[in-house]
DNA sequence: GCTTGACCTCAAGTTGACTTCAAGTCGCAA
DNA sequence: TTGCGACTTGAAGTCAACTTGAGGTCAAGC
């Protein structure tokens, strides 16, 4: 089997070898073996990479990362706890869609000041009201 | 006209006084006067805590958030630019859909491996076809 | 007039996610 | 067998976004 050097790994994805490293101290990612010192990554690391890129891409942190996938790319949780947290993401959804069309909003509308504006009033609101629907549901700000 | 302490607006926002000096320091909002030492508010300040908040959960910097509304809550970017963000977001939003998706498939798929699924693999390519493009587009990881 | 409590400033500390550094190790080609 | 370069380690440094702490100020109520 082709096992993946340091440099191999951070060459096919992007991402440093000391960044690396600290993943594999932080348990997201392991290496099988070792090559005199090197670490031999097996070529599964660059999809659980993948997974890690997806999770920080959605606001996870790495310690909250490691609890969805595991070491090896494997949910370790629950199904019920993998699903409230799509349903976290479900909500981070609406809320990023809500600015997003805020961000649309104030570019085009012609309106003096947009606190007046009863669509970006309404766009606030939206928002509002989800996060204090999310701060019930899992404690966050 | 009434204006607002730190620590009313803090009520009001569940922000903490030293995260809004922070903001004021920083330049997200600004207290317009003061009363003794006190920072006094204008009430504007909680719709433009709303944006931050907005602006936060999408994962923006304090300083990106600056950029986008400025002290006042009024955009100070060009249009354009504003609408680069929203297409931003509109990419990230995707990748939230994707990790969401493939979070709801982990906790339901039977395989046992994920990596040989191939809901799974399309998913993860989904992702990360996404992020090579917005990488492109602004030069973040 | 004095106390109280909410504010003030400035500096230092904290956390997460890394990066950088110095000093050392190892495999491979010459 | 020696030298090169890609790796290794652990410790320290960095950055953002705050929080905490020490010591100080002020307006209002008693």
């Amino acid at each position: 089997m082709k096992f993946l050097d340091i440099g191999e790994v951070a060459a096919a994805t992007g991402i440093q070898p000391s960044a690396l490293r600290h993943y594999e101290k932080v348990g997201l990612i392991s290496s099988v073996s070792r090559h005199g010192l090197r670490r031999q990554f097996p070529p599964e690391v660059l999809m659980q990479l993948q997974l890690v890129a997806m999770g920080k891409s959605a606001g996870f942190s790495l310690e909250e990362i490691a609890a969805m996938f595991g070491r090896n790319g494997m949910p370790e949780v629950p199904r019920a706890a993998l699903h409230a947290r799509a349903d976290d993401l479900d909500r981070q959804i609406h809320e990023l869609e809500a600015l997003r069309d805020t961000l649309r909003h104030v570019a085009d509308c012609p309106a003096p000041t947009h606190l007046e504006c009863p669509t970006f009033r309404r766009l606030m609101d939206v928002a509002g009201r989800r996060r204090k629907a999310s701060r019930q549901a899992r404690g966050r700000g």
